[in-house]
DNA sequence: TCCGGTAGCTGTAATCATTACAAGTTTGCA
DNA sequence: TGCAAACTTGTAATGATTACAGCTACCGGA
C-alpha cells in the first residue's frame, strides 16, 4: 500500500527528478515517519543526522517532491503545512487535545455531488476535528 | 437557510457576546459577502466605510465570532484563513485558475468511516480542488 | 585527467499573515 | 457625573515561508 524506496526512486527518474543526498535523506524521513510531520520536524530531526542541512533544502525538496505528486501536503487547521508520503486518497482526523493526526478510511472517490457536475476535480480533500478516544479515555 | 441579522444578535446575546459597532459591520460584510472572504478582504472594504477601522479589530471580531461557531473559518491551500457566515456542513471546491471557492452540498453527516467509530467528531471538513466550469470553457 | 557548466545546497534577508501588547476611547451602570 | 470594564487602535513582535546570492558537487566532453 505505502510505496517502496525502490518504487519512490523509479517515480522520481520518471519525473527526471534527481535524488541527491539530502532529497534521499527527506523522502526517508517521510517513509519512516508517517506522523504528517511538519518542516521543523523533519529538519530539526535530521539534522542529528546531517549537521550541514538547511531548512530551506527541506523546503525545496517538499515542493518539488509535492509538484510532482510523491508527497501530498495539507494545512489542518493551523498555519504550519504537514506534509505525508501517502498520496491515496484518504481522510484525516486531527485531535484537538494531543494533536496528532490521525489517517481514516473514507470512499471519497464515490462522493461527488451533482453541484460538482461540470467540475474538473484534481484534489480531494476530508478532514475532520474533534477528541481521539486515547484522549477520550484520559480524562475520565 | 442563511441566517439574518436578527437571528445573529440573537446568537450573541445568548452567548453574552457585546455587539459593538465594528463587530455589527463585521458581521454584516460576512452576511452580505458570501464569498469566503480573508481578513485583507474584509478590512481594506470595510476601511471604505470606517476610516478608522483597525485591522486587529477585524481579527478579534472573526476570532470571537469562530469560537462562539456564528462564523467557520477555514485554509483552503493556501496561507490565508478564509470565512464564512455559512456553518452548516458543506463542501467547498476552490478552482486553481481562478481561486473562486464554491459552495457544494454534500452528505457529511452520513459520512463516517468505521475506523473513527470510537472518535468524538466536532469538525467535519471536506474540500475539492481543480477548475471550475467557467474557467474550463474560458480555455477553449 | 582536467575543465567548464549546471544543478543543488546553504545561510541570510525579505515577506506576509497573524498575534501580543500598551495606551487611548467608549460604554454601561451606580 | 464618575468609575471600571470592555473595546478599539496602532505598533511591535512572532513565525512560517520564500527570495536570493554565493558556494559546492557532479557530470560530460576535450
Ligand atoms: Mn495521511
Ligand atoms: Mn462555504
Ligand atoms: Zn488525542
Ligand atoms: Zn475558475
Amino acid at each position: 500500500m505505502t510505496p517502496s524506496f525502490a518504487e519512490l526512486k523509479q517515480n522520481l527518474k520518471a519525473k527526471n527528478i534527481n535524488l541527491s543526498f539530502q532529497r534521499l535523506k527527506v523522502l526517508e524521513y517521510l517513509v519512516n515517519n508517517r506522523c504528517h510531520p511538519s518542516v521543523e520536524q523533519i529538519f530539526s530531526d535530521l539534522l542529528k543526522e546531517l549537521p550541514t542541512l538547511s531548512k530551506t533544502t527541506v523546503y525545496n525538496t517538499l515542493r518539488i517532491l509535492t509538484e510532482t505528486g510523491l508527497v501530498r501536503s495539507m494545512t489542518i487547521d493551523d498555519n504550519e503545512t504537514r506534509y505525508d508520503i501517502n498520496t491515496k486518497n484518504h481522510g484525516h482526523f486531527k485531535c484537538n487535545s494531543c494533536h496528532t493526526i490521525y489517517d481514516f478510511y473514507v470512499d471519497i472517490d464515490n462522493f461527488c455531488s451533482d453541484d460538482l457536475k461540470n467540475f474538473k476535480i484534481e484534489n480531494k480533500n476530508v478532514y475532520f476535528m474533534g477528541i481521539c478516544p486515547r484522549c477520550l479515555t484520559n480524562k475520565e
